[in-house]
DNA sequence: ACAAACCCAATTGTCTGACAAATGATTTTT
DNA sequence: AAAAATCATTTGTCAGACAATTGGGTTTGT
């Protein structure tokens, strides 16, 4: 892979222009996973630039895990086949950061949630194997420990919904899902959650995992919407003590 | 904000760990939108590494858009708001890329895209207005063009269903679905259309948006679904034409 | 011949110091 | 008072140096 300087604009911040022709030269297949990129003095003179721009070009990228450098006689920077768990990763954090950036109402996120989970639903309903619904069962068992946290309460709710997910076989659904899962985290856990509301989301999640296990989908689509009216309920409450205790 | 060398282990990769740092501040909520942080040379002294060093850090967290700098006297790199158009631009490369990387079948992203729609179809009958639908109509008709090529109908396509995810009005969804809409347009691209499944997918989309339009969310489910079925068909007979050819 | 120790070259990681360029604030001039 | 010049601060870029890592080759010991 040669680039040349003509690559670049005569304008300014020459770090992100690098950045951006190696990235392009990444998306388009120019270069494939594990494919070694000159190293950064060839770079330097390709672009004529200096290496420490070329340094911080890199690390753009690496930032983005489109490459991973190795130090010594063979190392270099090399293009990097992204991971699910990797882009996993970074989804949740983007999505949680946008949501709380822009300050997304519980409502609003609530209702993608619950709508993209019910998605997944029938698919779970067909193909979710003995593990998922070992874990579904391990973490309600979880839920129902007396001295549990509303943290780890939450904790565990994401858990198995993930667990739901993931029941779809499907990691595309996985992935794009797990931003909207996760990312409700942060609001459900300004939820203050009493006996009688953990006890009643237990009993849905039982509801589900039941369902799920007799392949019924219907029956796990109906205890979904339901707890989703329920959840959606719990936040607007605890919205609203929120704003009577800021008056 | 004040960061310490105290915040970093004495192992290696130091840039990758200051980065870390300032990430976490800016994640917890430590530093807010659009606050300064201080400038490299301060950052460099607190953090007891040279300006470059601190350089790299900063450009790895501009790649994530987490911070924006500006140079001159008031200058420096500040918080930045993570907008949703920014992060739909790249969770669309990322998802495109972690499709293709990981040799995504059309079947599971095919399933994921109709999965995900079907589950805004509801709100987006309800919803949706004047304007997705002049939008949907819109494409619809582009699509109709005889000249229009393979490509130029897939583009028409992905903007048709993302009008109708937007018509949800839930922008959490459509952030959260774009990845799958577009994702899928790489893989749609192999399809070489003929006449005859153009008119076929057009009818689809004419239902689509006539259900849509009548705030009929059965009939958008039903249609969205016989589409789902319609062009897993489609892509099974490319890819098996296109295995076949390299045989 | 084989293994261990050593050395070597390539490469990234870090540091230092310098200057250019941008940019808002300040001062001087008109 | 307005315009122009100057200044101080900060990021952007460059050049050169050395440290650290690492795989490969070379020598040496047996």
């Amino acid at each position: 892979m040669i680039f040349m300087k003509t690559d670049l604009e005569q304008n300014r911040d020459l770090s992100a222009q690098i950045a951006k022709a190696i990235r392009d030269a990444i998306i388009t297949g120019e270069m494939n996973t594990d494919d070694r990129l000159p190293s950064e003095a060839e770079l330097a003179d390709q672009f004529n630039v200096s290496r420490s721009t070329v340094r911080e070009a890199l690390k753009r990228l690496a930032a983005q895990n489109l490459i991973r450098t190795r130090r010594g006689a063979t190392g270099g920077a090399f293009v990097h086949r992204l991971s699910y768990a990797e882009a996993y990763a970074d989804h949740i954090t983007t999505s949680t950061l946008l949501l709380s950036m822009n300050a997304v109402d519980f409502e609003t996120a609530c209702e993608a949630r619950f709508a993209l989970e019910r998605a997944c639903a029938p698919l779970s309903a067909t193909r979710r194997s003995p593990d998922h619904l070992a874990t579904m069962r391990a973490e309600v068992h979880r839920q129902s420990q007396p001295g549990l946290s509303d943290e780890g309460f939450c904790d565990s709710d994401v858990a198995f919904h993930r667990a739901l997910v993931d029941g779809a076989a499907n990691p595309v659904l996985s992935y794009q899902l797990a931003g909207a899962v996760e990312a409700m985290q942060p609001l459900m856990n300004m939820i203050t959650f009493t006996a009688r509301s953990r006890e009643a989301i237990i009993a849905f999640h039982t509801r589900i995992t039941d369902a799920l296990e007799a392949h019924d989908a219907d029956g796990v689509d109906t205890a979904l919407s339901e707890l989703a009216r329920y959840t959606l309920g719990l936040g607007q409450k605890a919205m609203a003590a929120r704003a009577a205790h800021r008056r």
